[in-house]
DNA sequence: CTGAAAGCGCTTACAG
DNA sequence: CTGAAAGCGCTTACAG
């Protein structure tokens, strides 16, 4: 591979001139920029980004820690966000908590730290304040998607409004016993969604003089076999009849469609279920639910995470108010039946 | 943030001795090596990777490049692969070709090219022979996963087999109408895999004497949604009665299960289906598949790259042959009709 | 607009 | 086992 030293050789320029003539920064006339560009195609010189970081300071490379990639909203931010990052000429470097508590700290006390990032992009994770003093002691960016870090810049939607909105929908509908899957499993470390879902479920509820109780508010990982599993299980419960799921994501959702059906049960006749996400695959289910749209919250992080190096000027701050969702009326949701 | 000079000094030994330390490489007295772990600890000194690679040549960042992140078996790869290989302390970086032609090629001639990747992982991709001189040329190893790149080691389960095997299945339960749904949609440069499982579908199909009319073989992108309106299209087409359908994957068998609920038809009585993959869902589906364990060629994909960087030794090389495949006999296949 | 030179923060032969 | 020094391939004040 050449080097820089190659291009400035066959151009007949200095090293430096190369370097003002390729990345555009400092003053070079137009012609000797047309040679060198020629020289350097010629060559097919590529700079070591490198060398060019450790020169610069500037990495060009910005990296995402989620805690898994195998769920709808992580998959759907993370390819937004990948996508406007490339676009405009940066690498992503991905790091998957897996929750895993201790590998999730492995990852923000030292693969964060290494330099190699010019920001972090961290979505529904929340780091420990240690962490995050680390975090800022190497003077990157720091962005949340979803969830909010406290004194970070977040990317997201009003969740508990929107839970809120989900269970007034059933509520509105008749409903009074609505069981909520989705409950944080263990501590809430990492899901923040999670228990702000459920908060706004709590206070939809008791705004209308309800006050679930404890077995209504069924725990699940987020997963539509999980969710499968709890619905069954909720289901054939002679003593526990909701008339309602609301589910804490599409994918739990799916789960809990499937579940009434091959018990006998229809949807929404004999149980309504609403979820939230605007998974493509609700359609097929006829699934009510309330949309967020991850690829337009990653690509707005990716942008907010450009404009905080300086690359882009923004119209306007996608942190500082809610991004949009919006309610989708399907076919799962009806009158409780009588 | 301190740096490696700050060490030395707060050790009281030289720069050169600290990254002996540190790294691991070349000799050092216990003595001193503690001293300097004590000290790097104290002032929470963490190495920076860019300088380190720019002097050491080694990055330890290794790229995977794959057209999505959104189904099943890419997210699934991604993640066995980023646990594999962060767990080795090396840095993933991702890029996602996204089906575009042009970006899969900006990706190929330019970012793979800029010098901080010490290996590529491809996953069902095909450079083409340009891209992959240029690859060569940079002298760090390319691995493929899934899809075969002429000279360079792969993982992957055998495709052609595996799908004439799915289509045998059906065959030996006396369907002979059966319509295959994974057709390659365009020229199919990336999902090889695609095109590997018709394969397999046409020789099976061939070696029982029939021969499928085209219209037996149906397009699809790989997704649920476009699966199910296809599978719907031809259930209620009343010229063409297929008794099975044979889906390229199990998302998209998911869609054909769907459309065939959806209008009242029973599976397997009505109609049977396959898929292949051994997605978690299947199992909620009833869906009788070929499982393909997309995470253990994740992770030998992974481990099969650290051992050409001379990270680690390997007992069996897991691109010299097959990885393992799981006839999993569920409820969605049965006798045809009478 | 262009060049010579210092420097980014490490690693690694080379000596000892 | 340890240190002094060169060098990795760029970028960027500083002069001109």
């Amino acid at each position: 591979m050449s080097s820089i030293r190659d291009v400035a050789s066959r151009a007949g320029v200095s090293v430096a001139t190369v370097s003002r003539a390729l990345t555009g920064r400092g003053k070079v006339s137009a012609a000797t920029k047309a040679t060198v560009q020629a020289a350097a195609r010629e060559l097919g010189y590529v700079a070591s980004v490198t060398a060019s970081s450790l020169a610069s300071g500037r990495t060009r490379n910005i990296g995402i820690v989620m805690p898994t990639v195998g769920r709808w909203y992580y998959s759907s931010v993370l390819q937004a966000v990948a996508s406007e990052l490339n676009g405009a000429g940066y690498d992503l470097t991905l790091y998957i908590t897996e929750n895993d508590e201790q590998f999730r700290h492995k990852i923000f006390a030292d693969f964060l730290l290494r330099k190699r990032l010019d920001a972090v992009i961290s979505v529904t994770l929340r780091p420990t304040d240690h962490e995050l003093r680390q975090l800022k002691k190497v003077g990157r960016p720091l962005l949340a998607v979803g969830g909010i870090i406290p004194g970070v810049a977040t990317v997201r939607v009003d969740e508990v409004s929107i839970a809120e909105l989900a269970t007034e929908h059933l509520l509105s509908l008749g409903h009074r016993d609505i069981a909520f899957i989705g409950s944080p499993e263990v501590v809430d470390a990492d899901f923040q969604l999670t228990s702000s879902r459920e908060r706004g479920y709590l206070r939809a509820m008791e705004a209308a003089g309800i006050t679930p109780p404890a077995e209504w508010r069924i725990s699940a990982d987020f997963t539509t076999a999980v969710a499968y599993q709890r619905a069954r299980n909720i289901l054939v419960n002679p003593r526990f009849k909701p008339t309602a799921f609301f589910c804490a994501s599409d994918e739990m959702a799916f789960g809990a469609i499937m579940a009434a059906r091959d018990l006998g049960l229809s949807v929404p006749q004999d149980i309504s279920v609403i979820g939230i996400d605007g998974h493509e695959i609700g359609e097929l289910f006829g699934l009510t639910t309330i949309a967020q749209f991850p690829a337009a919250q990653g690509s707005a992080a990716a942008l907010k995470t450009l404009a905080l190096l300086g690359e882009i000027e923004l119209e306007s701050d996608p942190t500082e108010s809610f991004l949009s969702t919006e309610f989708v009326a399907r076919f799962s949701t009806a009158p409780p039946p009588a």
